[in-house]
RNA sequence: CGAGCGGACUACGCGGCCGCGGCGUGCGAAAGCACGGUGAGGAAAGUCCGGGCAUCGCAGGGCAGGACGCCUGAUAACGUCAGGUGAAGGCGACUUCAAGGAAAGUGCAACAGAAAUAGACAACCGCCCCGUCCUUAUGGGCAGGUGCGGAUAAGGUGGAAAGGCGAGGCAAGAGCUCACCGACGGGACGGUAACGCCCCGUGCCAUGUAAACCCCGUCCGAUGCAAGUUUGGGAUCUCUCCACAUAGGGUUGCCCGCCCGGGGAGAUCCGCGAAUAACGCUCGAGCCUAUCGGUGACGGUAGGCCUAGAUAAAUGGCCGCGCCAGACAGAACCCGGCUUACAGGUCCGUCUCGGAUC
RNA sequence: GGCCUUGUGGUCAAGCGGUUAAGACGGCGCCCUCUCACGGCGCAAUCCCGGGUUCGAUUCCCGGCAAGGUCA
């Protein structure tokens, strides 16, 4: 299962302005409706250097890689918040609220 | 055995499942799918130097500016490296050093101190003069002088005070004289050289600072892959700038020289991806092994190898084992260095010092 | 990725190698006043950090760190 990701400004700051914004522990998700999914994240400078940058992308990636087969298709930016450590678990956790929140994704049975 | 010194290397590993960027092959109209193989570093970092490469100048000169600075070598080049010299530090192995010139000139040296680059002052000594005391007198003592001469050793300072220390000498002193050390000049020898060492001579000939200006020597055109190349179209109209030349524009900060006849902005129509696409973009001063030359940096020869090329930007997640933890940190045109960050581990040495034993 | 700039009390900042490191706003303490304001006096600086040159460094040189600008 293949997904786009969002590349250009012009999109990115359309979801920005018009997405629904959703807030938990570890990050926030904005996302709009649409017809293939694509996928963006967004980890700025603050975050420290290239390598902390990267592994915290990596780990957003591979969270939201998850919830793939199950994902009614959108436009979604993931936005981590800033903290002493990022772990997998988490991520993937607070991911998996916000859509079923959202009922973006069908409930998993088990 | 302990404590060190110098050098070299490594940078979690293995297995399973899922996933990512290039590449190759096959299938497919395409999107894509399958298989194979490949995929970050010693610093990829800081951007501090040096090159390659590209564009501009048409590749000329001068000034200004900048960098470097013991010697010899290595190199494409360097501010790098190697070997040596000198100085400083360490018991030692060894380490560190922007290490030319202060009699080319200029500047600065606070405070303190009599005085800061050099004259004076106070103090010292002799003569002369005057006062006073002792003495018959000669002579002597004490205190002094807008006087003359000698002379810079001592003077609480200070980073620095006119070679140092000792002896002689003198009215008092002074390289005035002598020995030793230092400095300067000359010569012989060794060394490619920096320099070393020895001999002779000169009483000594001028504080520090050049990471102050500067002088001497060597080197440097500018801009940087967001460089730059290709596609990025065509037509019409309007506005504006400058000009027919001692002007204007371009050219490196300036001058000379050289080059140019137009430049800029907006609107409309066909067209439409314009922070875009492709190239540049990875085979290169390349890496590995052997061998030869060289003390070494490095160079020669032979054989083998192909080893990331992304562009909102690829290495991750979960599980198991090794003991549970595993540093600094992510290529963005490419090389050579320097500097800075860094958990742990491995190896080498006719290495050094101390202790014990034989 | 390249090229540049700047770091001085809480803030804005001056500072031609020798200063008690100016000044303004703000803060705190004291005086003045019945009280507040105004006014007066005083206090508060690791000169971003580490080396070096120098007798002496905020200043000069080297290396870090942090913040900011710029390119199409």
């Amino acid at each position: 299962m293949k997904y786009l990701r969002l590349k250009k400004a012009k999109e990115i700051t359309s979801v920005l302005k018009s997405g629904k914004r959703l807030h938990e522990k570890t990050l926030t998700l904005v996302y709009f409706p649409s017809e293939a999914t694509a996928m963006a994240v967004c980890v700025g400078k603050k975050f420290g250097g290239s390598v902390q940058r990267n592994r915290i992308k990596r780990l957003l990636r591979e969270a939201f890689r998850g919830y793939l087969p199950l994902l009614t298709p959108c436009k979604v930016l993931l936005i981590p918040k800033k903290k002493e450590a990022y772990f997998y678990g988490e991520f993937s956790r607070d991911i998996g609220k916000l859509l079923e929140k959202e009922r973006l994704i069908e409930r998993r049975t088990g």
